[in-house]
DNA sequence: GCGCGAGGCTTAGAAAATCTCAGTCTACCG
DNA sequence: CGGTAGACTGAGATTTTCTAAGCCTCGCGC
C-alpha cells in the first residue's frame, strides 16, 4: 500500500533484457529460459499498462518509456545490492571470481589486480588458471586467457594490453560480458 | 548474477515490519496474514545469514544490521516507486484517496488540499464524505472525520487544527496510519 | 494466582507465481 | 529456397507464497 511497484522478478527480467536488448542474452544472465524472460516482461508491461520494448524478429528496441525506466531500475538495484552486501558481507555475490592464465599474469603488473582500488568492488577473488571448464562448472565467472580457445557458447572479448601486440582474451559465461564488473575489468586492462 | 539480493517479497515484509516494529501491523499494511510476514522475514534472514530483528513476545526490535538495512531498502523502494509512477502514471497507487467530512472541510482552508504543493505527492483524490464503510470497501484509504466514530479495527489519530479547540480525526485502514503519506497529511494539518 | 488478550512461531495444505519444454512465427543470410 | 536466430505462446511442472489453526510467552487486570 505504501509502495507500489510490480514484481521484482519482472523488473529483473526487464532490466537485463534492456541492457542486452535481447531476451536470449538476458535469460542466459539470469539463468532461466528465454521463454521465462519473455513472459515476465510481458506480465510487467501488462501490469504497467505500457510497452517497454519494440520487438524485432532478432532482438529488442527500447520504447521511450523503457528508456526512462531502465536507469532508475538499475539504480534501485544498485542500492539494494550495496545495502545487501553491507549487511551480509558473506554474500559478496556481485563480485566476479576471475581466473588469470599464468601466461597473461606475466604481462600484467605484478600481483594484479591485488592492489587495485578501482577493481576491488568488482573482483571477489582471482585464481591462476586457464581452465575453461571452471566456468562451465560455475567455479569461476570469468577468465583472462592468452589465446583464443574453443569455448562453445562462452563470450569472449579481445583486450589489447598497452605495450603489447598480442591481445588477451576476456572470457565469461554467456550474458556476463557486458555487465558492469566485466566492463570495469576490461577498462582497467585497456589503460 | 549481476545483481544479488533476496526476494523483493522478503524485503517488502522486512521493510514494513521494521517501520512498524510489528509483524501484525506490517501484515495489515501489506494485506496478508502475520504468519506470511513472519515466514518471509525468516526466509530473508536465512538467505542473508543474519538476524534483522530481535523478537519480543509483543513485538520486535531491530538488530544493528536491521537498522542499517532499513533506510537503504526504503530508499530503493522509493526509487522504484517514483520510477514506476513516472512511466505508468495510471498506476499512481502510492497516493492516498482521502475522504473529507463536510463538517471538517468547513474548518479547513477553502478547497484544501487542492492547491497544496506539499501534499500533491501524497493525495491522489479527495471526496466529500464521512462514510467509514468506504474504507472497508477499499474505495478510500483514509478519512478526515469531525468526531470519533465506532470504527472497529481502523486506525484513528486525533489532529488539533490551529485556531480550533476540537480535534479532527484521521482514520485509516489498519497499518496505514504511520505510512509516509499519512504522516505528511497529518503534519500539514498540524501547521 | 489465574484468565485473557496480544503478538510472534510453526505446520500442512491451498493458491499463486514462475519456470521449462516444445512448437510457431518472422526476418535475415548464404 | 532452406537454414538459423530469436521472440512468442500455451500447457503443465515446479517453486514460492499464502492461509488457517494451533502453540508459546508475556503483560495486564481482577
Amino acid at each position: 500500500m505504501t509502495y507500489r511497484f510490480p514484481s521484482l522478478n519482472g523488473l529483473k527480467a526487464f532490466e537485463a533484457a534492456a541492457r542486452h536488448l535481447s531476451f536470449k542474452a538476458a535469460a542466459a544472465e539470469l539463468g532461466v529460459t528465454a521463454g521465462a524472460v519473455s513472459q515476465q516482461v510481458k506480465r510487467l508491461e501488462m501490469s504497467l499498462g505500457i510497452s517497454l520494448f519494440r520487438r524485432l524478429p532478432q532482438g529488442l528496441l527500447l520504447t521511450p518509456e523503457g528508456a526512462v525506466y531502465l536507469p532508475e531500475v538499475s539504480r534501485a538495484f544498485d542500492v539494494l545490492t550495496d545495502a545487501t552486501e553491507a549487511v551480509a558481507p558473506a554474500l559478496n555475490g556481485r563480485k566476479l571470481s576471475l581466473g588469470i592464465d599464468p601466461v597473461v599474469a606475466e604481462r600484467l603488473p605484478k600481483g594484479w589486480p591485488r592492489h587495485s582500488k578501482e577493481l576491488d568492488p568488482y573482483i571477489r577473488e582471482t585464481r591462476s588458471t586457464n581452465d575453461v571448464e571452471l566456468i562451465w562448472s560455475n567455479e569461476l565467472d570469468a577468465l583472462l586467457l592468452a589465446a583464443k580457445t574453443r569455448h562453445g557458447a562462452l563470450s569472449e572479448r579481445a583486450i589489447c594490453l598497452s605495450g603489447s601486440a598480442a591481445p588477451v582474451y576476456f572470457v565469461t559465461r554467456p550474458g556476463l560480458a557486458e555487465c558492469r564488473q566485466s566492463r570495469a575489468i576490461r577498462e582497467a586492462l585497456d589503460a
